[in-house]
DNA sequence: AGATGGTAAGCAAGCGCTTAGTCAAGGACA
DNA sequence: TGTCCTTGACTAAGCGCTTGCTTACCATCT
């Protein structure tokens, strides 16, 4: 045969499969209600494979976490830097952010709704990353109320509270509801420049 | 003695100290990261003492989440109660609804954040809650458009937009925080009347 | 005496993780 | 070319412990 690749796994490599499975194994039941047994059957290989590719359950879970975590800041830093009027940039930022965490939302479940199961260490790395993402917005905020861009009393809770609004999208989104992630982040755009009392939203 | 009291446990009796403690341990671990010994012994009980007053650990957290629910339900239905202008109805209503999230959060984790460790039936029964919630949110907003107080072009969506925000309240806040209960319900009101497209939100 | 509210002890099942070993692929060398 | 040895991925079996929950019993009230 002409084939000199290494045999591919049907969906990726054995630890790619492994994490893809626990990521959705985690999103639906949760980190504690998942067993080692689930993921490893869920990627068609025994529990003792599990360890083959990672450390421990935990470990899983925070490589998980961390690479969830640095795509979104990566993201948001992305949209930012598309421009440097703040009413475009916050705009930007909460249509990537809302619809990665629309179409996204298995992933971004993990992300946001199972820090409590990392270690101590671990889970002030992710916080660190979190703390990143905060900045981010808050300084385009900031920004536009210096430009008189923006009107809000606390520009900083302003700022998380736009954030959460966003996070909030990946627990009660689903695949079959009665949005598309497009049109759920076109409406949050406009709702995010209301909420940061921006004059006029324009169109894009 | 002249004490007639049928002595009252230091905390309320037993049946109350168990739901109290299962319920401060569901929101710090999660219901599957806790143990029928961490809420027994946390209400100074054997484990055997929890099935003397609820039949299940699942119970537990149903009857927990069900009066959650249903005292949400009941606090927003009397929020809009207060008055019949649609502005006033629904700065009332997400002020309220943000001040329980925040006093309550570790309560409204459970009831937000453990619906899937619910069984099927249990479930249901407090998805239909959520439901109600949903349409006293909904019918303020509709109304509010429907008299030219509001602009939104999807109503739909805001309201559960709105509804969303209050709910990540109780994500992210805690008592050591930045912000009292009473100042994130202030600014939350300023942001959902702003989202709704309130022309002038008005002082209170 | 019966009802109520509690416990000590423990069962069957399931948990995360380890151990000891199988098996296929690849390089070194006679 | 054939044989040996190493390496890396994987598994069968199971260890020690913990889980949710039950049973059998006890103390205290009315």
């Amino acid at each position: 045969m002409s084939a000199s690749t290494p045999i591919p796994a049907p969906d990726g490599d054995a630890r790619t499969r492994l994490a893809r499975a626990a990521l959705d194994a985690f999103a639906a039941r949760g980190f504690h209600g998942t067993t080692t047994r689930d993921i490893s059957t869920a990627a068609g290989m025994s529990p003792a494979a599990l360890y083959v590719h990672h450390r421990s359950k935990e470990e899983l879970l925070f490589g998980l976490s961390r690479d969830g975590h640095e795509r979104v800041l990566e993201l948001v830093r992305a949209s930012v830097a598309r421009s440097v009027d703040p009413v475009r940039q916050l705009g930007d930022l909460v249509e990537d952010f809302v619809r990665d965490h629309a179409v996204a939302h298995t992933g971004a479940r993990v992300v946001n709704y199972e820090l409590a199961a990392l270690s101590e260490e671990h889970r002030a790395q992710i916080l660190e990353i979190r703390h990143q993402i905060d900045l981010v917005v808050r300084e385009v905020i900031d920004r536009g109320v210096a430009s008189g861009a923006f009107a809000t009393p606390d520009p900083r809770m302003t700022a998380s509270a736009v954030l959460s609004l966003g996070i909030d999208v990946a627990r009660w989104y689903r695949d079959e509801g009665r949005w598309s992630p497009e049109e759920v982040a076109a409406h949050y755009r406009l709702l995010a420049l209301r909420m940061a009392g921006a004059n006029a939203p324009g169109p894009a």
